[in-house]
DNA sequence: TCAAGCTTGATGCAATTGCATCTATCGCCT
DNA sequence: AGGCGATAGATGCAATTGCATCAAGCTTGA
């Protein structure tokens, strides 16, 4: 069964609009940064999920759940977020195997500046421009297209 | 004016979901491709411009515009199809400096064995997801982050 | 006509991503 | 205890991306 499963006018419309809009988005937001001498969002992202999770850190395996990077991205991007002293790496003391990411002092305020500027994008690109509604039905129907099935 | 700008949660919250869902989406639709054995969505996104441009092909600048790929990004992603005799160069006869790009035989058939996989995904994560008035609102919102300021 | 500046497209080099594989440790099962 | 598959993370190597710059041809204006 669902042999064919040509995709309907409006799927594809509503699928390229959405291919086109967030890489157009993305693009935008980085450029902000770069212009801002500051880290990409990648950095960002896992900043991010640091500063949230406070001082008792995160495995690299709960970022790789957390962010959608792969296991060698989340790798390599921990090498260089640590060479940059933005973040320490700690040994786990129950498992041999890993160690435990945390966000220094550094990292905190990277993650500060960098959030004056992806804020302030965030803002002028998608709060200035659909109402508060508007933005919670975007919000919905994205969240319906979530965990794609398998 | 506009010194702070801090987004509203309805915008991080919508921008989050925009952030994540379709760089999901693009990695399912793109697994689905790399399992059928066919070439990236880049290599789609091109061909399917030069397919629509037809017999008269299109010049790579007007590529460029209509894909959003980086002009370097569009230089190296021709001479790859065009290893693999999915598109020819043509010299254009008013600018010496220009080429016209335009698709083959192979090109055409390599587009259609990868919209069976493509649209299929597209059905699959999207169409099958959201009502056809669901998929032209989301279309419609996306629509107006278009374009964005500057 | 021809120099200056713009447009088109390519390319050298560094950084990043992707893939496959590797090492080390863990947990379980006998 | 000892072996075996699973899990955590790193890494060698190839492909791709990004940046800066280049070469060639066009256009304009003095």
């Amino acid at each position: 069964m669902n042999k064919k499963a040509a995709p309907s006018p409006e799927a594809i419309k509503a699928w390229a609009r959405l291919m086109r809009v967030s890489r157009r988005l993305v693009e935008k937001a980085e450029d902000a940064l770069k212009e801002g001498g500051l880290p990409p969002l990648t950095w960002y992202d896992v900043l991010h999920e640091l500063a949230e999770a406070g001082e008792g850190g995160l495995r690299p395996f709960q970022l790789i759940e957390r962010t959608l990077f792969a296991q060698y991205n989340i790798s390599r991007l921990l090498a260089r977020l640590e060479a940059d002293g933005l973040v320490e790496k700690l040994p786990v003391s129950d498992d041999g195997r890993g160690q435990t990411i945390r966000i220094t002092g550094k990292g905190r305020e990277t993650r500060r500046l960098m959030w004056a500027v992806y804020g302030r994008s965030i803002a002028d690109l998608v709060g200035a421009r659909l109402s508060a509604d508007e933005l919670d039905t975007l919000a919905g129907l994205l969240g319906r297209l979530r965990h794609p099935p398998e």
